[in-house]
RNA sequence: GUGUCCGUAGCUCAGCUGGAUAGAGCAACGGCCUUCUAAGCCGUGGGUCGGGGGUUCGAAUCCCUUCGGGCAUACCA
């Protein structure tokens, strides 16, 4: 179905032909002056210069072309040469209607390409922490858009689970246990199956390992030196490795499930490992990679760089592994089990360099195909209030799970105020509109810019956030309930809502199915441009017309059975687009609040 | 140093491929609840779009320059 845009554009293109100019200067857009028009189109003004004509002349020309089409109420050439337009009430009631009645909305669907979103990327035996929010939210919103444009989408965790992590916990473990049999290279037997730590000793034993390979040198070195053993085949180490691992996992995938975030993959870079070695056999074979000061490289530099684009480094001068080189596998393995089209990962924007290495390498030594689309969405940090890296009040790393703790007890508070509620319910309650308030309020920045993370802001409730939107929803729930239920009652039962958006009747209701005609607009910039806040910059709007109508017009009162069942009409098409476009988001509305 | 991103109201942010008077929210002030949830709605005040050039009929938007800030700059991930 096209656009509300595309049509009105056809419309005015053919009459740009009619007029006898080219008809590619009839492209429309929304109008950035709502109090004289609801559409405009400037092509009058560039089609000016080719026909040595006054643009308003021209406007003028293709007005008249027009004068008499039904889906222009207005329409009308004002100086310099701009064509201002309202839609008539009976084509914006046509379109709605058929948007109801099409699947998706009358979104039109890209041609479908297989898709691998990369986000999340925690590393095992650390808690999640502020710093893995975004890559979850943004993430997990993308996946979602991806998909709901027709495409196949995997989502992938991409745990990291085989770096120098794992050896400094080896070996910090080594110090305090020496006695467990996985550091007995003379071991032959089955290791026990219980993990030798809990998660929460393992929790500490990483920051613990991490802070003294800062101060001691020697350390350091036996933690690389136990990080290339595990990535050989270490025996007690691989058990180690599986333990630490068993540990993690659950928990990381418990606290993703708190935030309505999931994975089609939890693989690690660990499953990679095996591609590792004849990956880089062939890069040497084809001669793509060299030695460079003990560590084995590819050059990834090209003349039109602005900057100094260093080798990628695939070994390090000890032989092992990195970062690149197992993203770089991961790139190998994707190819071979999915084939993806595209490959878009969400990951800090720091990490700017090293994906543009990883993907200049994969191009280079053909381990993705020519065609496939690697994208790189990189994004801001998350600041406190003051600007600086949101922290603890103490300054520490604040764990994911103790901030949505910390924004659910808000929540619980705030509800449980506003109105006596089932303790049960409120608890159930706060913990959607917590989950709103999180990924509403990082969602609607723009993904590559820092943001600061507000509690307050966040829990206060208004203007444009979560609980908002959530708010507007629950409203209409609220009135469509009261609607089934007197329809229960009453006589004049029939089968479920009504279906039939009727012509609007006032401004307030006009504007509201105006606002709703941009859905297809929102979802596709959305997903060109791998913007969620496209979306929730369009239900912010959507949700402040609501309300404006909503605040003028007594629905379930009105006595006019037609107009009032054009109304629930309305209110039900306008339910199911807020509720989608906050699925695609990554959130969900309670019944009540 | 080099590269890169950013700089819009007191604060937090929008502003689509350049278009007509630069928009929201918060904060401040003033209205609106016997009527579908006032977590709402309506209104008032507040901006040299960091500065300076340029391109254009027209620039917050494109180009150049300058100032200020963040980030990156091969053997961590």
């Amino acid at each position: 179905m096209k656009t509300i845009l595309e049509q009105i554009t056809d419309i005015v293109s053919e009459a740009f032909g009619k007029a006898g100019y080219d008809s590619t200067y009839g492209k429309v857009g929304y109008s950035n002056r709502p109090d004289l028009c609801e559409y405009q189109c400037n092509g009058a003004m560039a089609a000016a210069k080719t026909y040595h004509k006054a643009p308003i002349a021209i406007a003028e020309d293709v007005a008249g072309a027009l004068s008499d089409n039904e889906a222009f109420s207005m329409i009308s050439a004002v100086p310099p040469g701009f064509l201002n337009i309202r839609l008539s009430k009976g084509f914006l009631a046509k379109y709605l209607n058929e948007m109801k009645e099409s699947e998706c909305f009358g979104l039109e669907k890209s041609a479908p390409v297989k898709i691998i979103v990369d986000y999340g990327g925690p590393n095992v035996a650390k808690p999640l922490h502020v710093g893995h929010l975004r890559a979850a939210i943004i993430g997990e919103s993308v996946k979602r858009i991806c998909r709901y444009m027709g495409n196949e989408v995997i989502g992938d965790v991409h745990l990291g689970d085989w770096g120098l992590q794992m050896g400094l916990i080896i070996t910090e473990l080594k110090s305090r246990q020496p006695d467990l049999p996985y550091f007995d290279d003379k071991y032959t037997g089955q290791y026990p199956e219980e993990p030798p730590f809990t998660l929460s000793e393992l929790e500490e034993i990483y920051p613990s390992a991490s802070a003294r390979s800062k101060e001691d040198e020697a350390f350091r070195e036996e933690a690389l030196s136990a990080t290339k053993q595990l990535q050989k085949g270490e025996r007690g180490y691989r058990a180690l490795w599986q333990h630490i691992i068993d540990v993690s996992v659950p928990d990381l995938k418990r606290n993703y499930a708190e935030l309505m975030v999931d994975f089609d993959w939890w693989k690690g870079e660990s499953s990679v490992d095996p591609l590792i070695a004849p990956m880089v056999d062939d890069m040497k074979k084809k001669g793509f990679a060299h030695e460079s000061e003990g560590a084995l490289v590819v050059d990834v530099a090209e003349e039109s760089d602005t900057k100094e684009v260093p080798p990628c480094m695939i070994l390090k001068s000890d032989g092992a592994a990195l970062y690149t080189t197992t993203d770089l596998a991961t790139l190998l393995d994707r190819r071979q089990t999915f084939d993806p089209d595209r490959v878009i990962y969400v990951v800090d924007k720091r990490q700017d360099m090293h994906f543009v290495q990883v993907f200049r390498t994969a191009r280079k030594c053909g381990i993705v195909r020519e065609d496939t689309k690697l994208d790189f969405l990189g994004f801001g940090t998350m600041n406190g209030k003051d600007g600086k890296p949101f922290k603890t009040r103490e300054g520490g790393v604040m764990r994911l799970e103790r901030l949505i703790g910390e924004i659910k007890d808000t929540m619980y508070k705030k509800i449980t105020e506003n109105h006596p509620a089932d303790p049960e319910e409120a608890k159930k309650t706060s913990e959607t509109v917590a989950v709103a308030a999180i990924k509403y309020g990082d969602l609607s920045n723009q993904a590559t810019k820092d943001y600061i993370f507000d509690v307050d802001k966040f829990t206060s409730f208004e203007g444009n956030t979560g609980p908002y939107i959530l708010y507007t929803i629950v409203r209409i729930k609220s009135i469509l309930a009261k609607y089934t239920e007197s329809m229960r009652s009453g006589e004049e039962q029939k089968g479920g809502l009504p279906r039939t958006v009727a012509e609007a009747r006032n401004e307030a209701e006009k504007a509201l199915m105006l606002e709703i005609s941009k859905f297809s607009e929102a979802v596709t910039g959305a997903y060109e441009e791998i913007a969620p806040h496209r979306i929730c910059a369009y239900i912010y709007d959507v949700c402040n017309e609501f309300n404006r109508f909503y605040h003028e017009t007594r629905i379930l009162a009105e006595e006019d059975e037609r107009k009032k069942s054009g109304w629930i009409a309305l209110l039900v098409l306008t339910k199911e687009i807020l509720e989608k476009c906050i699925d695609l988001l990554g959130f969900e509305a309670p019944d009540r609040m």
